[in-house]
DNA sequence: TATATATAGGATAAAGTTGTCCTATATCCA
DNA sequence: TGGATATAGGACAACTTTATCCTATATATA
């Protein structure tokens, strides 16, 4: 139901929220420590970055980093900014008489899609990063997250 | 978010509903009132009959009937008949600590894809042909159905 | 029983998605 | 200013989904 391309942009975004106050996050950290293919998360981020949910920093100790805080960024924000929800607007099949007022069966597609984009607005990544009744997002621990030299190594 | 597969599968039943009490329907007509390529309904149609949503009756006069009365099939039978709703039930990182409690972010994926359900399983198709408020569901109106020879000629 | 009609199913093609690789370019830092 | 490190971006490969086509087989009717 969620590519992997928007699979991978969500993982990406929380864990650049992990690493906000501590500087641009290069590529390499970032695809082994969200467990993304590195040439294709270079790919991810660079859509991000032209959505506006990103920034990139160039040269050494360059990396990407949040655009906005992480409590003002939700897994919609996210998720559109990748691949929106679609919603149906007109009818699919070009009726006339649906145009203003779709058919049952659209209508219930339509409102699928609209209870998705209700859940992936409800938090924010800064919430799910802090959720005291689960265990941490994405990785075993915060302790066991890779460094450079770890991701150079593999 | 619905395949195309999907949504044909979907028009391709209300179809059916619609033409419950007058016999088997062919391919043909099927593909051209629902707006389907004939040649994929087929393969459509197979998977259905496979996953005991429709019959099939071969030889002249035959085509495809509904197994269930229309009021039995919601449109979550359906789609996880084609492809069902993927709900996320262990770590898709395969992380050992969260195999019994999703992380947050997945925990909301999977949220989200419950409510698909929820939404999907609400209304059977029988509720869908016969809503007052709307239009028929998927044609102008009922009385403009193509006929076998209307398939034929085109 | 013959024939027309319809499904069954495999091979194949077209298109989109996912993923890789390589070169160019920007920029921090010594 | 030079070199190391990082992103930018295009070309391309693999895979999946979507769609077409053709042949074989079943079966209702005349």
């Amino acid at each position: 139901m969620f590519s992997q391309t928007t699979q991978y942009a969500i993982r990406a975004v929380v864990m650049l929220a992990y690493h906000q106050d501590s500087g641009p996050v290069g590529n390499a950290v970032l695809a082994e420590n969200a467990k993304i293919p590195p040439s294709y998360l270079a790919k991810i981020l660079q859509g991000l970055v032209k959505t506006g949910i990103v920034a990139s920093q160039r040269g050494a100790r360059g990396g990407f980093t949040l655009l906005k805080e992480a409590n003002e960024i939700t897994l919609l924000d996210v998720v559109n900014a990748v691949e929106p929800i679609p919603r149906i607007k007109g009818c699919p099949l070009g009726l006339a008489s649906h145009a203003h007022a779709l058919c049952p069966v659209h209508a219930r597609l339509d409102e699928a899609m609209a209870q998705v984009e209700a859940v992936l607005s409800s938090a924010t990544v800064a919430e799910l990063l802090s959720d005291p009744d689960r265990p941490p997002p994405l990785v075993e621990s915060w302790g066991t997250l890779k460094t450079l030299q770890d991701a150079q190594r593999s």
